[in-house]
DNA sequence: CGGAACATGTAAATAGTTACATGATTAC
DNA sequence: GTAATCATGTAACTATTTACATGTTCCG
């Protein structure tokens, strides 16, 4: 509706000031349980100021093993922060190349950051189609059943490698006392790289479990 | 659009014919990568007649640690599988209470199951909220952070013990050479309840790790 | 010059959640 | 009687993906 209008609107500082601090209870972006996580994940990572090309690459990297995100939803929801006022976009003087808008926070928009946090821990939709379809496997032969789980033990070994080369080569950059001598807001974002790394490692762990009780199963029956 | 008609037709016996098994290659239900889960999900539960109704129940009890499904995204794709004669509604008698509609899979339907199964594992979208807020808990002081772990703990000891009962009660019932001797289709659904335990495992030591990092660092500190 | 990466978006479709509407039966 | 459970659905909204549209700049 307004959108046109915004995108015809002049970008030359940063715009939607409304700079107030609220209380913790009621900061913007409500709704308790569920939904508004992809609206928050962005308000959080615009602690330092980022375009939505930026923000796209961000989740590629860092956040890939939690949390997955389109530009074709970015664009929109960075729109919408702004019209809310929690986040203030600039257009940058393009020295070489397309033009580029830059958002950072504002410090209403922290304070619906913080309310989320204190909201305490939300739970995750989990779609986990591989699992799904183990549990149907039934409907295939003892063969290929277990070519089948080779394939998932295969990407999974492949996910969590992946894992592995981002933290190994985070440390050697950090080097000493690490991770417990980063700064917090290294130092959170590695604590959810581990937790990939476990959840990676055990279902690599599951997979083969999982092969070798169905090998055996074919020996036993066939 | 075709669904009021649909609605109003006669419900004698088990419609949607065409019980044609097609070849693997094109079994119904196709697009590839991405999509289309949550019916085949419905597709592979339809081994045994039943009831939206009762595949709710079974979404929220056997598949609830990798897939959740509401009753009003599951009727209406009942519907649609049943107009891709995929599976076949009949109305059963109500010898007392409400009228229940009870599907069960039509051979069509067992070919685009094992069609999808063929494609090999898919990647299922990981929406982990509450790892999400952990990447940002710089934005709290140290005691919240702490505090905030300190519930997520709690709440993923909570998905283990629930877990862990359910795999108890199994392994009761089924007694000797559990799991090996199950038949297949029930050793595959249990090597999902697997797999639920070790991930939900993980993330309890995880969580107890991080706990004792943002401890120590709270020590070091302040 | 051509292709990859940069950069921002819209449109259309699919997927999923929440709220609403209805009515029977069972357990307290 | 009244609340919970059984049972089926619709409507509205929110969330997410895929496809499309456009133009630049960097590298070889």
């Amino acid at each position: 509706m307004a959108q046109r209008a915004a995108l015809a609107s002049a970008r030359s500082d940063w715009r939607a000031g409304d700079d107030v601090v609220e209380t913790a209870a009621n900061a913007g972006l409500s709704r308790g349980a569920h939904g508004m996580s992809l609206k928050h994940i962005l308000l959080g990572l615009l602690r330092q100021p980022a375009s939505g090309y930026d923000l796209k690459r961000e989740f590629d990297t860092s956040l890939a093993h939690f949390w997955a995100a389109e530009l074709s939803q970015i664009y929109p929801a960075l729109k919408q922060l702004e019209a809310e006022g929690l986040i203030a976009g600039k257009e940058a003087a393009p020295s070489l190349g397309p033009a580029r808008v830059i958002y950072k926070r504002t410090a209403k928009g922290s304070a619906a950051l913080a309310d989320w946090l204190a909201q305490g821990p939300k739970r995750g939709a989990q779609r986990h189609t591989d699992l799904a379809q183990t549990f149907f496997l039934d409907a295939l032969n003892a063969d290929e059943a277990a070519r089948f789980v080779e394939a998932m033990l295969a990407a999974r070994r492949e996910d969590l490698h992946v894992l592995q080369k981002i933290a190994a080569a985070w440390k050697r950059a950090a080097g000493a006392a690490f991770p417990d001598a980063l700064p917090d807001d290294e130092f959170y974002p590695y604590l959810t790289l581990e937790a990939g790394l476990a959840v990676a490692a055990a279902r690599v762990a599951w997979c083969e479990r999982a092969l070798h009780r169905i090998r055996k199963r074919r020996n036993d029956t066939g």
